[in-house]
DNA sequence: TTGTATGCGTTATCAT
DNA sequence: ATGATAACGCATACAA
């Protein structure tokens, strides 16, 4: 015992072990020992209860198994998984997680955008609202719903695919008059395709469609308008309702079944994300469902390969029909 | 321009500004400087957009401004909302949050200390479900829900007064015969109280009562059981249920109803922790509501603050009922 | 194959 | 008050 209290050292383990500072290095590293020096050190190392410091070693080499993640926050069933996918995915491959939320402002986003610089983490994963989001071209990022241009590669469902899907499904199930609600940025990014998709495939079904779309700042009372002017007094207007999201399909739900309209026997509803009660019980309405573990999957395995020359700018992954109870079938 | 594409050090802000190292490192830290000086230096780190590397300062200094924060996963929406709001109380504060989920597996839950002792965190505030969890004395620890003994900061909500007040609600609504439902580690943690409580106020207020109480591994469909032999033909042997959190009274709700047993006519349900729908709607049913933004606000101090001598033990948050549909009034 | 020495970017302790 | 210099713990090129 040296008796002193500090933090074993790598010199402290040489010592130990009687070997040299750099073969401890080597041992630590994986690098090729001989098999007695790499015993004597894996018992002093053992005994001294040595850990290698993270901060030492990305000081000398720059290379820290640490991947900043950023999204709005964790509050939304729909973020909190996905960050939870994401990490799954890093420590599978023994990387860590520097978790950054920016609830939706741009300049924070920046801020932390410079804070996971200074950090010198190993690459960047970002759900950005921020369309003019500054990165230093020396740190790896992935996008997730937002196309920054062909240098950053940017993963996202089937978005437009979803759209069409959606208003697929309620066609089948019977609907004759479709509506689209939306609420959300007016800033362009993946999750606008929904609507471009639905528009689509209404026309394709020559079925006929209305479109109620707000921006972030409208309360939520602009939609109960919106029912009451389509529900109110008997009135079935609709018969089949596509939801940008499903937190948004909840509330219309809970707001038609207010106005005593039978879920799903009047109005079907549809929303999109895939979001479960307690986050792994029953679907919290019919919907479409974003692959969120292969939208992590594809995240970072993006952001530790080397930025090939072919990399692909844009990864768009299929999404599917869940049945949650606010359809027929 | 110097021509050279790496990133900009101390020593380049130094040369830029034309003063000596120690300056530019004074000027960063916030230490007093002559004006002239300082001026010269700012406009530098502007003109290299430097930024300083917290590895090198981590590895001088050993202070890194990160905290690590361990829960099982980030699915649960008691467990991300929580993350969430300690997340928000360590930005406010400049500290940065390096997260790790573990599955309730303790030998990873070890292994995440371990990594965390490694990377050098200022702190660990975690969620352990590993009774026999082994920290290192010199990084401070503190732990949510489970007390681990003096030398170990607990925070945890006022489970026990929980439990009453779920009692005692369901009673002042009316109920004469409560059942207490209850699935989770059989290990002793700051929950179990809840049960406790529930007992207690139940033979105060000398109202009968059952217990049915599972293991983590026992199926769902215990409680299938459970209910029909109570609520099977036409039976109504309890008209108020307790269940240990909001994720089991989802649950049982949905059991109820489909045995056509109406909540809250027939049975009234409260729950616990306070989940809302999507994280900000409405209770997901009525329950008694853990103060999380207060919790993750004393783990946060507590982990930053000096272990002092009369650093308190165990903290108990005041908890509150919240009416989610789930009961009359 | 093993040991030695240098430097990564900062902070802190000295003289100046 | 400012400038030079020595660590911090590790990886690596180089010498043995």
């Amino acid at each position: 015992m040296s008796g002193n209290k500090t933090v074993p050292t790598m010199k402290d383990v040489a010592r130990e072990a009687g070997v040299a500072l750099g073969t401890v290095s080597k041992v630590v590293n994986g690098i090729p020992v001989g098999e007695e020096y790499r015993l004597r050190v894996e018992a002093a190392i053992e005994k001294l209860n040595y850990r290698v410091s993270s901060y030492a070693r990305g000081l000398r080499s720059s290379k820290t198994y640490t991947i900043a993640v950023m999204v709005p926050n964790l509050i939304s069933p729909f973020f909190s998984k996905l960050v939870d996918c994401i990490n799954r995915e890093l420590s599978a491959r023994k990387y860590r997680m520097l978790f950054y939320a920016t609830d939706y402002d741009p300049a924070q986003e920046q801020e932390l955008v410079h804070l996971a610089e200074q950090q010198k983490v190993d690459g960047i994963i970002c759900l950005s609202y921020n369309p003019h989001l500054q990165v230093s071209p020396d740190v790896p990022l992935v996008s997730i719903d937002r196309y920054f241009g062909a240098q950053i590669p940017c993963v996202a469902s089937d978005n437009y695919g979803g759209g069409r899907l959606a208003a697929e499904k309620l066609v089948e199930n019977g609907c004759k008059n479709l509506a689209f609600l939306r609420i959300g940025s007016k800033l362009t990014n993946e999750p606008n395709k929904r609507k471009d998709g639905f528009i689509a495939a209404c026309e394709a079904l020559e079925v006929p469609y209305t479109l109620k779309i707000v921006d972030d700042y409208t309360p939520y009372a602009a939609f109960e308008e919106f029912l009451m002017e389509h529900f109110g007094d008997g009135r079935r207007d609709f018969d089949g309702i596509f939801c940008v999201t499903d937190s948004l399909a909840h509330q219309i739900r809970i707001s038609l079944q207010g106005m005593d309209v039978r879920v799903p026997e009047d109005v079907q509803i549809i929303g999109f994300d895939g979001v479960r009660h307690f986050g792994d019980l029953e679907l919290t309405c019919s919907t479409i469902v974003q692959p969120l573990e292969a939208i992590a999957a594809n995240c970072v395995e993006l952001v530790l390969s080397p930025r090939g020359e072919n990399a692909p700018a844009l990864i768009c992954l299929p999404v599917s029909y869940g049945w949650g109870g606010t359809t027929r079938e």
